[in-house]
RNA sequence: GGCGGUGUAGCUCAGUUGGUUAGAGCACGCGGUUCAUACCCGCGGUGUCGUAGGUUCGAAUCCUACCACCGCUACCA
């Protein structure tokens, strides 16, 4: 009877794009559920899609589409990364999927009916203007967030789950269960805010009906975290007239989760299973973020790297390899496109694959592609199976513990020692002694330690499956090996026939540096599918100005201070339609903190442009401002608004300021 | 403010219940080797173990204070 297995990404929510943030957690879960595959668990991994909630529903109002048709675009593009990272979900939950949308239902029947969700009133800052509710923290200055007005504190008539009701059951769970809340960190935050003390939670909506019906009051929508959380057991049938996936593999379930969601699924999830007389899950694992320049991954920030070009520029091997492989356990990792590569030439060209090369070439030269048979094993064979041995068994109990990065090193300590058994055992020098049966020895501990790798790395890099198994020409390449293959020595049958092939990762040089900001995802520009916008966005300072500008001059400093950017001829320049315009009325854009939407006169025609520096001027202070714009910039939608040129300005770091005319000059004036 | 954590080689980090000359990987330097993707193997640190005190025969490891940075302190997915 195979023992089950359940992991769980978050539900990724379908208003901006994933960047390679959200691919971190992913992997993990896909290696972990590849992993427990390998060890014969029947497994089920889960990801998915949170599509509720009114901001996509602005979104799409925005962009003139229903809600659904909105996601739909987006939850393929989900789908279309996840296929390309080699991602193997046995489910993919929408939540606007019946069975979800009755499941949360049904869930909130259930709790309803025993007395832990009531009817009151939830008082809270709204911005009549945008139709938002905004909690106090989130309020810049006591005013709206997003368009900067004054909001007044209402009351909306919602639904409230008693948490509270449950605070010391809960705390009992966790203080009893060591593992329930990973890593520990973590866990003592959540002791520790519990303690503090629960209070209810608003778990329904009037104010935008893009959502869940509550059951016995439709005017009301299933609020946020009531609805997402449930995806975990909707996928499972929970409440459906089949419930045999929830039998099979409740609650032996692991949620992977960011550190910053941990909360919610120590709290009020569990506190949701409780109400419901459903069991708990096994465990709550909150992993760090993968840092850039030192901050959080943000749009605003500029700094979002894309997964897809990454990808499609080094591999997805070699993305889920950097990505499981450089994450600290429980703590941040930290992203470059420098550090990437330096992975990847160091671990994956010059030790693995390198080690693999040199192998097969061997085996090539001296016995025509033909796996020997080892007839005189002696101390070095016996040391290096043992150190084959003692990755294989580190690696899978860093895997029990989730610790990524400490199984790959741990798998690295038998990559080392082979290429070091090659020194020892000079294999060169014994053809060329004509030392046949230590040669053929040595031949085939190298092929065997491979085959070894082939298996142990399967779960972090899948696409080498297949590769290394091609070239070790195993009988069946493709098919996936069985974590025991790992742990017997000589599974590999003499007269094998390899093939050397391409290395596996060939080594990349420094002339091939390809500009950073080409991997990072445009900012402001409208998400539509998989279809990659151009990476320049007009008039957005987190693109061109700080992301394109700032950073590549930034990155070339430090490679070569001496550098400056590629030389153009006049004519290039005279490409570039510069004109000064004056700006006429500029106006927040709802939804973004950085946009602002500028109508400028630019010679007797009007256009609106839309410029990322809400952060530095007040919309009212540009009006009458002669500014200089790119007239001939190809037109782009940022936040649904069409910008038809971009603003200069100058930036360093934080600072920024446009760049006007010495004195008043007519507008559409030629800058050149 | 409250609670918790971190501060160790240029960089990223290990350092078990306090015990001889404080470690790994990367980077850097030298040597070796040639099967290999200018690769691999070997050798190389003078590190105030954040600062100042204290406990102890003995502390990176325990205690106190201070400094710096970080996390949590609820209804954004």
């Amino acid at each position: 009877m195979a023992r089950s297995f359940y992991v769980t990404t978050p539900i990724y929510y379908p208003s901006d794009k994933l960047h390679i943030g959200h691919a971190l957690t992913t992997t993990m879960a896909d290696t972990l559920a590849r992993f427990k595959r390998m060890q014969g668990y029947e497994v089920r991994f889960l990801t998915g899609s949170d599509e509720h909630g009114q901001k996509i529903q602005r979104k799409a109002a925005a962009a003139n589409v229903s809600p659904q048709e909105y996601v739909d675009e987006i939850v393929a593009s989900f789908q279309q990364l996840w296929q390309r990272l080699h991602i193997s979900y046995d489910d993919f939950i929408r939540t606007s999927e019946g069975r979800h949308i009755a499941c949360v239902q049904e869930l909130f029947r259930r709790i309803y009916a025993q007395g832990d969700i009531y009817k009151s009133e939830y008082a809270g800052w709204y911005c009549t203007p945008c139709e938002t509710f905004w909690p106090e923290r989130q309020l810049v200055e006591g005013a709206c967030p997003d368009c900067g007005r004054p909001v007044e504190l209402l009351k909306e008539e919602s639904y409230f789950f008693r948490l509270s009701n449950y605070a010391d059951a809960l705390l009992a769970h966790i203080e009893s269960h060591p593992d329930f809340v990973q890593p520990v960190s973590r866990r003592h935050e959540m002791i520790n805010f519990i303690k503090g003390g629960l209070e209810d939670l608003c778990i329904s909506r009037t104010s935008f009906d893009w959502g869940i019906p509550v059951p016995m009051d439709p005017r009301h929508v299933v609020y946020v975290w009531f609805d997402a959380l449930t995806n975990y057991i909707s996928a499972l049938g929970w409440g459906s007239s089949d419930e045999s996936l929830f039998h099979k593999f409740w609650p032996e379930a692991v949620h992977l989760v960011g550190k910053d969601i941990v909360r919610f699924h120590t709290v009020i999830w569990p506190i949701m299973l409780m109400a419901a007389g459903v069991p708990l899950p096994k465990k709550v694992f909150g992993h760090g973020w993968l840092l850039v320049d030192g901050g959080k991954m943000s749009k605003s920030r500029g700094n979002v790297v894309d997964p897809f070009v990454l990808i499609e520029r080094y591999g997805a091997d070699s993305i889920r390899y950097f990505l499981l492989r450089e994450l600290p356990y429980g703590g941040d990792g930290y992203y470059s496109e420098e550090a990437l590569r330096q992975r990847y030439n160091t671990d994956l060209a010059n030790d693995l694959g390198n080690l693999v090369h040199r192998s097969l070439t061997m085996i090539e030269r001296y016995r025509e592609g033909m796996v020997p048979a080892a007839t005189a094993p002696a101390a070095l064979e016996n040391d290096l199976q043992r150190v084959a041995a003692q990755a294989v068994a580190q690696v899978e109990e860093e895997l029990e513990r989730f610790d990524m990065g400490a199984a790959l090193a741990a798998a690295w300590r038998l990559v080392d020692r082979a290429n070091k058994y090659i020194e020892e055992t000079a294999p060169w020098n014994l053809a060329r002694q004509g030392q046949n049966e230590r040669l053929d020895t040595v031949l085939y501990h190298l092929a065997e330690g491979l085959r070894i790798l082939r298996v142990v790395l399967a779960p972090f890099m899948p696409g080498l499956v297949t590769r290394l198994g091609h070239q070790l020409g195993l009988p069946n390449p493709g098919a996936f090996p069985a974590w025991e293959e790992a742990q017997t020595w000589g599974v590999l049958s003499p007269g094998t026939h390899v093939r050397r092939g391409e290395p596996l990762f060939p080594r990349l040089t420094d002339e091939e540096i390809p500009p950073e900001e080409g991997s990072l995802i445009a900012t402001g520009t409208r998400v539509a599918g998989a279809d990659l916008e151009p990476s320049g966005v007009p008039a957005d300072s987190t693109g061109p100005a700080e992301g394109a500008v700032g950073k590549a001059g930034r990155s070339q400093a430090e490679q070569s201070p001496d550098t400056p950017p590629a030389e153009i001829s006049i004519d290039e320049f005279a490409r570039l339609d510069l004109r000064v315009a004056r700006v006429v009325a500029a106006e927040r854009i709802t939804g973004a903190d950085k946009l602002l939407k500028l109508t400028v006169e630019l010679g007797g025609q009007e256009r609106t442009v839309v410029a990322g520096i809400a952060r530095h001027y007040q919309p009212q202070e540009l009006v009458g401002k002669q500014v200089v714009v790119v007239a001939n910039l190809k037109p782009a939608r940022l936040r649904g608004v069409t910008s038809q040129g971009m603003v200069l300005a100058a930036v360093v770091g934080d600072e920024l300021t446009l760049v006007t005319p010495e004195k008043e000059i007519a507008s559409g004036a030629k800058v050149r």
